[in-house]
RNA sequence: UGGGGCAUGGUGCAAUGGCAGCACACCAGCCUUUGGAGCUGUGGAUCUUGGUUCGAAUCCAGGUGCCCCAGCCA
């Protein structure tokens, strides 16, 4: 009956899953969870398990959690739990509430004593090799495809059988600080033959005499991922636990602690992570290019960090549609930069300011203009948007123009100005080039040209038309910019894949000194969007001053001419 | 080699036994005071081999390819 269509933002196949669970009773209502370690800054891949999480808790009528998996304190800082508290919120990402994995300590510790009791775990004392050596496979570092065998059973640790109160006085004692990091683990005694080496008496305590960021100096031993992930959940009262494909082969070893512990039977369910070219996603690697200073920072505009598309002027709701525009699967995927340009184009054409701004300059002077004046010419500040209403612009006899738009010597099919053809100056007048003054070298500095006075605003009275509309600021009203134009940081496709100092693109910054833009650019704020007409979309960076805007390149307008003159 | 996962145009996603469709990209054209935006159109895909069925991308069996796992990382 309706036209309207209600849009999911989340996949079927969770959808039915969630559906199914409050449908047979399993669930009464749906609590999500975003989990992220902090031991850095969220990336656009973050942002699709973000909204998973978000959307479904949303469209089911539950609520979302934020929950710091902070159980390891050798790599985790209170620096990036507030980072991505503020990136999570600019992404609009609602939370009823913000828990960290070290909230839960305590009760994970009853939780370890009650299992051990049930004789379900104990405390080994056998060295990493020896354990490693026990668990039937190889040294680290062996690839799957140099085994030359079926992988071994595993064999069972001398310490497996002891007894139920010597491992509860180790455990207490691992928990006391009395033995050296390294020395004992506590595993959960599952079964050392399983063909999934997850469920081969996984380790669940390391000992570890780390200060931790909320809990001080308490802990001498932390908890692994398996052994406090899904007990959170669990304790949370988490309903649906969405990650990432890489943690499917962890569902059973999940299921069987929940199991035996008769705790609340959180579900995991699994989908793939996102991959997109020219971007890097590797949390080591993208750490590296700012610690080698290959990049300015984290907020680098040429990073895909959530603080680096935010600086390059990318919205949070370009981000929310993309991300949610290219789907969930399970399928391994790489989605081109090509579909986010797309998606960060259509958003910007709505909402950006259009302003003349010229990148590369060369001078225009309009020779039958009388000298020393000036006016004030109409120009309206987004045809995409009525609401967006107009401005006035400046025109005078000396103006510049984007050295691209002119050539001395014309190829085929170029439209712009060269001697002898006239063009539009957009919002002004029809001018006629006539000539150019060289300099010594022979390079063209200052094209000529005389204009028709009746075609003020840029219409012809006899009805006679110009092939091409170029852009242009006055001379003596201009302000003087910086433009840092960006381009791919990487030169291969699929970035993770290769080595940082071969893969990266020597020229993915370009900064223009010389840049000028119209003078309603004056008081731009810092994050403001504004498409530079015929160019690309821009934004305002922090690095500005009030003598001296700066503007980062987000993305540019699609180029059908560079695109002719490229095939040539 | 053991276990697990995934295969639909160039890329990403639909089609839940009944005409293989959408978006991005590509190509051609229309329109244009942004060579922008918009509009129209063309081309191009079910990994493979069998089977079940009136009918298979979908179900079954075998094969092939790619990805993940042998941290006291998450």
């Amino acid at each position: 009956m309706s036209s309207e269509e209600v849009v999911s933002r989340i996949p079927a196949f969770i959808r039915e899953a969630v559906d199914e669970d409050l449908k047979n009773g399993r669930f009464k209502y749906v609590r999500t969870r975003l989990p992220p370690e902090p031991n850095g800054y969220l990336h656009i891949g973050h942002v699709k398990a973000f909204l998973i999480d978000y959307f479904t808790a949303k469209e089911f009528g539950g609520e979302l959690y934020l929950r710091f998996d902070d159980t390891n304190p050798s790599k985790e800082e209170t620096e990036f739990v507030n980072a991505i508290e503020d990136d999570a919120k600019w992404l609009g990402i609602e939370w009823a509430k913000v828990t960290f994995a070290s909230d839960y300590f305590d009760l994970l510790y009853e939780w370890a004593v009650r299992l051990v009791k049930m004789g379900l775990a104990y405390v080994d004392d056998q060295t990493q090799e020896e354990m490693s050596a026990g668990r039937g496979t190889l040294p680290k570092g062996t690839k799957w495809s140099e085994t030359e065998s079926a992988i071994r059973p595993g064999v069972d640790s001398p310490y497996r059988n002891r007894p139920v109160e010597e491992s509860l006085d180790l455990l207490e004692r691992m928990k006391n600080g009395e033995f050296p990091e390294g020395s004992r683990v506590l595993r959960a005694k599952i079964d050392m033959a399983h063909s999934n080496i997850l469920l081969r008496d996984p380790v669940m305590y390391r000992i570890m005499h780390v200060h931790h960021h909320r809990t001080g100096d308490k802990w001498h031993i932390y908890p692994m991922y398996d052994w406090s992930h899904g007990q959170n959940d669990s304790m949370e009262g988490v309903t649906h636990s969405l990650c990432s494909n890489e943690y499917i082969i962890h569902r059973p070893l999940y299921e069987w602690f929940l199991e035996k512990l008769e705790a609340f039977p959180s579900r995991q369910i699994e989908f793939s992570r996102l991959n997109l070219t020219y971007a890097m996603m590797s949390k080591r690697k993208l750490r590296k290019l700012v610690e080698m200073g290959m990049v300015r920072g984290w907020d680098d505009p040429r990073l895909t960090t959530l603080r680096g598309l935010r600086r390059r002027g990318v919205t949070p709701e370009a981000i929310v549609n993309f991300v949610t525009g290219i789907g969930e699967t399970n399928n391994d995927s790489w989605v081109e930069m090509a579909q986010f340009d797309a998606v960060i184009r259509d958003d910007l054409n709505k909402r950006a300011i259009r302003r003349m701004a010229v990148l590369n300059p060369i001078k225009l002077v309009i020779d039958n203009y009388p000298e020393g004046e000036s006016e004030e010419l109409d120009a309206i500040n987004n045809p995409e948007d009525p609401n967006a209403g107009a401005r006035k612009v400046k025109f005078s006899k000396t103006i510049y123009i984007e050295q691209d738009d002119f050539r001395e010597t014309p190829p085929p099919k170029y439209y712009r100005l060269y001697p002898g053809n006239e063009v539009r100056l957009r919002y002004a007048y029809f001018v006629k080039c006539t000539h150019v003054v060289k300099n010594d070298k022979g390079e063209v500095v200052e094209v000529h040209a005389t204009y028709d006075p009746t075609t003020r605003g840029g219409d012809s009275a006899d009805g006679r038309k110009v092939k091409s509309t170029i852009h242009w600021v006055s001379a003596e009203h201009a302000i003087s910019a910086e433009v840092r134009m960006y381009d791919q940081l990487f030169n291969v496709e699929r970035p993770d894949d290769g080595e940082l100092e071969s893969i990266i693109n020597p020229k993915s910054l370009e900064i223009l000194e010389n840049a000028f833009v119209e003078p309603a650019l004056a008081d731009v704020k810092a994050g403001e969007n504004v498409q530079f007409e015929r160019v690309g979309y821009f934004c305002a960076d922090p690095d500005s001053t009030p003598e001296k805007p700066v503007f980062n390149l987000t993305v540019n307008l699609k180029d059908t001419w560079a695109k002719l003159e490229k095939k040539k």
